[in-house]
DNA sequence: CGCCCATTTTGACGGCAGAAAGATTGTTCC
DNA sequence: GGAACAATCTTTCTGCCGTCAAAATGGGCG
């Protein structure tokens, strides 16, 4: 979804506080990050009261899993941009969505950490259920034009997703903690050249 | 008001606050999470009044500094402990540490969150420092049984640690937040069958 | 034009963190 | 044996956050 500015504008109906919330949510985040969130400092962004989100969403859970939904959205865009750079054959877009996982991990760490890593969203909910299935569908489909079949089918190509998914978000996670020094020189093509030489290892040869 | 529990002595001095809070902090821990644990509700459960840690934990990410730190050390046991049980060559023990990790990870996994997934302790604790790094030994060394050479040195060996860890913590990651439905239905030795399959893809054949 | 209602604000309550000061016990030294 | 000191624990206070229950505001519909 596209970033909307800020309008100063002084009603006292605000008229977009929905939205307002959640790019306010979304500075919260990167702020002060996910340990110290808070609604009321959400509130305080977008210039309103603090108890104006409760009509909005339910409480700070509710905000978080609006938050997470629109993050796994952008989170299938970030790979599929990386893909459209790479080259067409199967491994190299194999290779391209693992480093667009990566890429999105790095470039909004607290967002990634709601997402994957806490349980202050609702996963039970239904749109966000929804958009992370799909991030799921595409990681699988990128990996059954590898293997040129659906990979739902058959116990080899069920290893094979979970093989990817495993060592892609193993490397995101540990990155975003800063425990791989190995990798902590390199920039650009470099890092994504060491970076591609241990995804290719998740399918076989 | 509030019923004593299991309190032996009724010593205004408690004589062992520190490790009573550490075993406090855990039962907390598992009990509420990691994302509403709570320093006053540590001190109830041991018994003291909520400012009574302050002589022994400057705050909340003291105490839960220290139980991070203990967490590496059992999170070092649980591995080696799998590893006995296994085949002494220098591929079974990999594989082996790997079970090791993630046992460890689905055992205790708001502890696990603590200590991968939070910036709740301070990781520029020199103990904890030493306790994690050790960790981060243990997988050096076992990797390093397989190439039979020091895997610091050389391009390839690290490698090969980053692809170990990745896949393995990935793994324990997703497991955590019950992401891999394709392993949920399986138990014991089958389930570590098909965890084995995909461990061994970090080394090359 | 006026009423209704979604939206927003204000105010209040309970819980947690942090700091300061008081109370109690253990220790050390004469 | 006792007094001074240090360590440990409790009480109290302030500030922030989340939640709930009224008031206040203004747009939309009849």
């Amino acid at each position: 979804m596209a970033e909307r500015d800020v309008t100063p504008k002084p009603a006292y109906h605000h008229g977009d506080l929905r939205n307002a919330l959640l790019v306010a949510a979304e500075q919260e985040l990167r702020a002060k990050g996910l340990e110290r969130f808070t609604l009321r400092g959400c509130a305080k962004r977008a210039g309103v009261s603090h108890a104006a989100p409760a009509h909005h969403f339910a409480d700070a859970t509710g905000l978080l899993t609006a938050l997470a939904t629109d993050g796994f959205r952008r989170f299938i865009a970030t790979q599929r941009a990386r893909q459209a750079k790479a080259a067409s054959d199967a491994r190299s877009q194999h290779v391209a969505a693992g480093l667009g996982y990566i890429d999105f991990a790095l470039a909004n760490p607290e967002l990634f950490r709601l997402m994957f890593s806490s349980r202050r969203a609702d996963f039970s909910d239904q749109e966000l259920d929804r958009a992370s299935s799909a991030a799921y569908d595409h990681l699988v489909a990128t990996i059954g034009a590898v293997r040129s079949d659906n990979p739902r089918t058959g116990d080899g190509s069920q290893a094979d997703v979970t093989a990817s998914w495993a060592i892609v978000h193993g490397l995101a996670d540990l990155l975003l903690s800063g425990r791989i020094r190995s990798l902590d020189g390199l920039e650009g093509r470099e890092r994504d050249n060491a970076l591609a030489a241990i995804i290719v290892r998740s399918l076989p040869a």
